[in-house]
RNA sequence: GCGGAUGUGGCGGAAUUGGCAGACGCGCCAGACUUAGGAUCUGGUGUCCCCGACGUGCAGGUUCAAGUCCUGUUAUCCGCACCA
């Protein structure tokens, strides 16, 4: 009987011995060909490791490790993306620094990922917080600077009054703050931006390129929001002046009754002497900057404005005359901030016509007016020429052709996505290299200067209006200007979380580099990365940002490929054993250091991989991982039942190719589960012969190696004296996965009679011959009139009998 | 409201894309064995009126054949949300 295996210890000694022997290390300049692995960096926060992070770098754990074996060289890195808000709270809290904090949670993950017996390259690690990385952070914005992609304005932000910050609107979905939920409220503050909305239309045709699951795409879409449609001016009577709106259906123009802007439109400004009831828009408008973004939302189908009296539209296809009102249906933020309404075809628009008694006429055929608003296709009518057609692209093109005739009005194109919000006023940050001098305005920190490191603080506390713990130094604050000389000051903001992870994938490439971000030759080679996987979470926000920037460095000829990820992939949540999400507060968290301790790291990643379909969620079972535990102590005991043999006995060659075929197969598509479940089969099938030779335990322990790293080691090396890290990976033939003779099923009308052995090869003529000798089938048409005979080769056979 | 996903045993989940539903694992039942270990090994385990019938959320349809395709419906989850 063989020893039990002592995990603990083999753990230990394999992770050494990988680390000694640079077993995961990435060759520069190596003639292999390349395979780029990328998991999303953790955030090194105060709890450690989260078996969902398990999960997460599992997956790609597993293909990286085949990949060594079929001979590439892998670039499969790990680092910290650790500028945040929860390390700076704690600061605060507990009176420790940033840094301090931050190094002791590197280090206690570094410690856990080893644990796991992660296949990273060590001697690649990085963290955005370390001044030889955020220099580049700095530089890559600074280009943008240069580049005009860089902005400031005063307006209306997302803050959070609790964290003290202003948010973009990734980070204040749903009204709430993403940090702390607390409710975000509208403020007005001078903002940094980056101008994502530039490369909107880039991001979308970009994904044309790559290969992301369907939903990550369809998620991304949905985010960039692109529309077209048409931008019409409406004339205002008596006055030399516009309002512009966008619209998605110019067509409907005949159908305009009325207009609305948003209560913070300029154009009620500029009229104020003019419009009589200006103090009731003015007490609207104040009501609205009251309510919240959540507030706005919550009230959708209770439509409140006021009309502007004194300013008149007048509809540029009929000529006739059409009052204004203000909304808060109508956003400032999206389109013109005006738009026309049509209230016969949009439900908004009509809500609001029947509060206020405004005319509805109807343009399109079908639904009825009197009811509702009807928002479908059909036959256009009391609309001119274009009366009589049906096809909503034919009415569209029609009525652009009109409006570019009369010159009031062109085919247009809108986003939801928005430009970025990129300053934070807070400590844990880059600093933004930008000096404001009084006389040159706002200059570039000289990119010699990089990195603006961030200055030593004593007080971590934001300022009470929301300014930066920055502002508060006057060392820093206090400079000269890079380009006149002058007195000036330095800009206290900090970027937000989103900088470091925007492009770490390539610092990866050439990690030390201290003249660029990373080599030309080393990005030559290593991008795009091959395969991205991580959470559903980060699909908008770090996917949409990172994808900006590396198109944004690939315009200015910094990297060699327009986009930065050949394939997306994502895993689903582990769930806590109730089935409700992982949280603190439930008291249903793992911590895989107990699991670790316990059973083993092999016990844990295999588990984690086989818990479910990995792209869904699926509930942590302390039993069900025991099944695993159990499947590698019967590996363990295979020892006991090896017999000679450099080739694959005749019996077992097709359940070894078979076996093979199915986990390589598997472990492409991330069908982990199935792989594992093959994997047992196979166990299974050898306790049921009794006996298992070298030849076919040296192929299965290569095979199970990427899901159990440790224990696959420790046998190859113990019973053949080599080191597994350093074979090749087991290889199978389709023509050697098929039995000589197969099992196929016999219905008679579709129920199953009967089951056959029949030769592989057998032809339809054979088989339904072999079939009819059968006795069940036999009683089963006795006496009917056979109908139709269908054979399924290698499945079933089929008689329909009357 | 819009968009997406998912509904299969007591549980987690399989099913070569239209071809034997329930692989594999958990749990449960029975037996063997023992260095009593979260032991191990062997066999069984969808349901029921058990020589037969019924079974993939529900109701229809197409087909020799449907978990898979079509129509309708319902439930749950996740995004986005007055986007003009």
């Amino acid at each position: 009987m063989a020893e039990r295996y002592d995990f603990a210890a083999s753990e230990q000694k394999w992770q050494k011995y990988w680390e000694e022997h640079d077993c995961f290390k990435a060759e520069t300049g190596s003639k292999k060909p390349k395979f780029y692995g990328l998991v999303e960096f953790p955030y090194p926060s105060g709890h450690g490791m989260h078996v969902g992070h398990i999960k997460a770098y599992s997956g790609l754990e597993v293909v990286s490790r085949k990949r060594r074996l079929q001979g590439y060289n892998v670039l499969f890195p790990i680092g910290f993306d650790a500028y945040g808000l929860p390390t700076e709270n704690t600061a605060i809290k507990d009176g420790v620094h940033p840094r301090i904090i931050t190094d002791n949670n590197i280090k206690k993950f570094t410690n856990q990922l080893k644990k796991v017996g992660f296949s990273f390259d060590w001697s690649r690690v990085i963290d955005t917080t370390d001044e030889n990385y955020y220099k580049w952070t700095q530089w890559i914005f600074l280009k943008m600077f240069e580049k005009g992609l860089v902005f400031r304005d005063t307006t209306l932000v997302n803050y959070c009054p609790s964290c003290k910050v202003v948010l973009s609107n990734e980070d204040s979905q749903g009204g709430k703050c993403d940090i702390c939920h607390s409710d975000v409220v509208q403020k007005k503050k001078e903002v940094w931006y980056l101008r994502i909305t530039e490369y909107a239309d880039k991001l979308l045709q970009g994904l044309d390129e790559v290969d992301y699951l369907p939903n990550i795409r369809l998620q991304q879409e949905n985010w960039i929001g692109k529309s077209t449609g048409a931008f019409v001016n409406f004339r205002i009577k008596g006055k030399d002046e516009t309002l512009r709106i966008y619209t998605t259906r110019p067509d409907t123009l005949y159908g305009v009754t009325f207009m609305v802007i948003a209560p913070e439109h300029p154009i009620i400004e500029k009229y104020r002497d003019e419009i009589s009831n200006i103090a009731d828009l003015d007490a609207y408008k104040a009501e609205c900057a009251k309510k919240s973004e959540f507030e706005r939302t919550q009230l959708v189908k209770d439509k409140t404005g006021v009309k502007i009296e004194g300013l008149t539209a007048i509809n540029p296809i009929t000529e006739k005359e059409i009052p204004v009102y203000i909304s808060d249906y109508v956003m400032m933020g999206y389109g013109t901030g005006a738009i026309m309404a049509v209230p016969a075809h949009d439900t908004r628009d009509y809500d609001f016509a029947k509060k206020f008694g405004i005319d509805i006429i109807p343009v399109i055929k079908g639904g009825d007016v009197e009811k509702e608003a009807y928002t479908g296709e059909g036959e256009m009518i009391n609309s001119g020429v274009l009366n009589g057609l049906t096809n909503k692209k034919d009415t569209i093109a029609k009525m652009l052709e009109i409006l570019a005739e009369k010159g009031v009005g062109e085919k247009g194109v809108q986003y939801k996505m928005k430009d970025w919000a990129f300053n934070r006023q807070r400590y844990w940050g880059e600093p933004i290299p930008i000096v404001h001098c009084p006389k040159c305005g706002d200059v570039a920190v000289p990119y010699d200067e990089l990195p603006l490191k961030l200055p030593p603080v004593e007080n971590f506390a934001p300022g009470t209006d929301g300014e930066s713990p920055l502002a508060k130094i006057d060392s820093f604050v206090n400079c000269k200007c890079p380009k006149c000389g002058g007195d000036a000051k330095r800009e206290t903001d900090t970027m937000p979380q989103w900088a470091g992870s925007s492009w770490y994938f390539l610092r990866y490439c050439d990690p030390n580099n201290d003249n660029a971000f990373a080599s030309k030759e080393a990005l030559e080679y290593w991008m795009p990365v091959d395969w991205y996987n991580g959470g559903m979470e980060h699909v908008t926000r770090h996917m949409i940002y990172s994808r900006f920037w590396h198109r944004f460095l690939y315009d200015i000829g910094e990297v060699p490929c327009d986009e930065p990820y050949a394939k997306r992939t994502a895993q689903g949540l582990i769930l806590g054993e109730d089935g409700e999400k992982m949280s603190k507060s439930r008291g249903n968290t793992v911590d895989p250091n107990d699991v670790i301790d316990k059973l083993g790291a092999d016990v844990l990643r295999t588990y984690v991989l086989f818990m479910g379909d990995y792209e869904q969620a699926a509930p942590w079972s302390e039993k069900s991982m025991m099944g695993c535990k159990r499947f590698l102590d019967r590996i363990w005991n295979l020892q006991d039942m090896v017999v000679d043999g450099d080739e694959y006995r005749p019996e077992m060659v097709s359940i070894m190719h078979k076996t093979i075929k199915k986990v390589s197969e598997d472990i492409e598509k991330m069908k982990f589960n199935t792989a594992v479940a093959a994997m047992m089969s196979f166990v299974n099938k050898i306790y049921e012969i009794g006996s298992i030779n070298k030849a076919e335990l040296k192929s299965f322990l290569i095979i199970l190696n990427p899901f159990a790293p440790h224990m696959t080691e420790e046998m190859y090396q113990k019973l053949f004296g080599e080191i597994l890290s350093e074979q090749k990976w087991a290889e199978y033939d389709d023509a050697l996965c098929v039995d000589d003779e197969i099992e196929i099923a016999v219905q008679i009308n579709g129920k199953v009679k009967a089951k056959l052995m029949i030769p592989t090869n057998a032809e339809q003529d054979e088989v339904l011959a072999l079939a009819k000798e059968n006795a069940d089938v036999k009683a089963a048409i006795d006496g009917k009139n056979i109908v139709k005979e269908i054979y399924v080769k290698g499945r079933l056979v089929n008689i329909v009998a009357k």
